[in-house]
DNA sequence: GCCTCATATTCGCTTTAGCAAATATATTAA
DNA sequence: TTAATATATTTGCTAAAGCGAATATGAGGC
């Protein structure tokens, strides 16, 4: 398919790769969908810049969104793409051994299961799992 | 090894990987070592384009270069980091399907092999294998 | 209807990447 | 030393990305 060479779609998705905050975000819905609450309080960055690079990957189609209610949950969305799977997958596994990363995983976790300790708008909805991408 | 988190790195690896022309700088890379005449004759683009690209991919510590005479070699670097080696080993793997990828490498096998057919300087020193990289 | 909350987009700005053209450096040959 | 060749760097420009601040949109509640 896109006979549009394959790789300037590669190139694509590496400047979608290609900045910390974007890189953060995907870390945090590896595996699960997010809403965008949790994001702006566990990256302690102001809206507009998380939603600006949601918008980011959302364009580049790596994430797709779901609204519910006032609320949008994020996900990471399958690659059709055989390289773009692939290597999504390798940057998902490599980003377990980064601290901030870790760190991040941790926060969120504390927000599903100890909401109190994190400053969150009540009822705010809680992250669900997806299914995990495939690891080839 | 920097204590800048590794996650800047990471963003700093898509960043270099995020342009099409150093994909096929590494590409042609893939498992040897390549004179630059090669690549500014394969890729057909200014020489002063491929240098600056190289130099780009030397400063992001993904290539190094090896002088002999007047010719460079340029070669992939073994990645110390595993994120960095797995990704880099997911990228020159997935490249092998795609079309421009596979035409490049074709003029590369020519130029081994019948080098009356491309126009090189002559006595230009020809492509030779190094170490592959670890596909994890 | 209006108000509020969650999220998205626009605006003005600064920084950076990419390009072609020109120029500089390094090595070998003469 | 001078010339020629292979490669690298600088210059001047344009386009794009990133940011904070301000503003807009869309959904629910009153």
């Amino acid at each position: 398919m896109s006979s549009g060479s394959k790789s300037a779609s590669l190139a694509g998705l590496f400047a979608a790769l290609a900045d910390t905050t974007r890189l953060r975000l995907l870390n945090l819905m590896s595996g699960r969908e997010v809403c965008v609450c949790y994001f702006v309080e566990i990256l302690r960055q102001g809206q507009p810049k998380v939603s600006r690079h949601l918008a980011y990957l959302r364009k580049a189609g790596i994430v797709e969104a779901r609204r519910e209610g006032k609320w949008m949950h994020y996900r990471i969305v399958p690659q059709a793409d055989e390289a773009s799977a692939s290597i999504l997958a390798a940057v998902l596994g490599s980003m377990g051994s980064d601290r901030q990363m870790q760190a991040d995983l941790a926060k969120l976790e504390r927000a599903c299961c100890a909401p109190q300790k994190l400053v969150m708008p009540e009822g705010a909805p809680r992250p669900a799992p997806v299914a995990p991408l495939d690891v080839r």
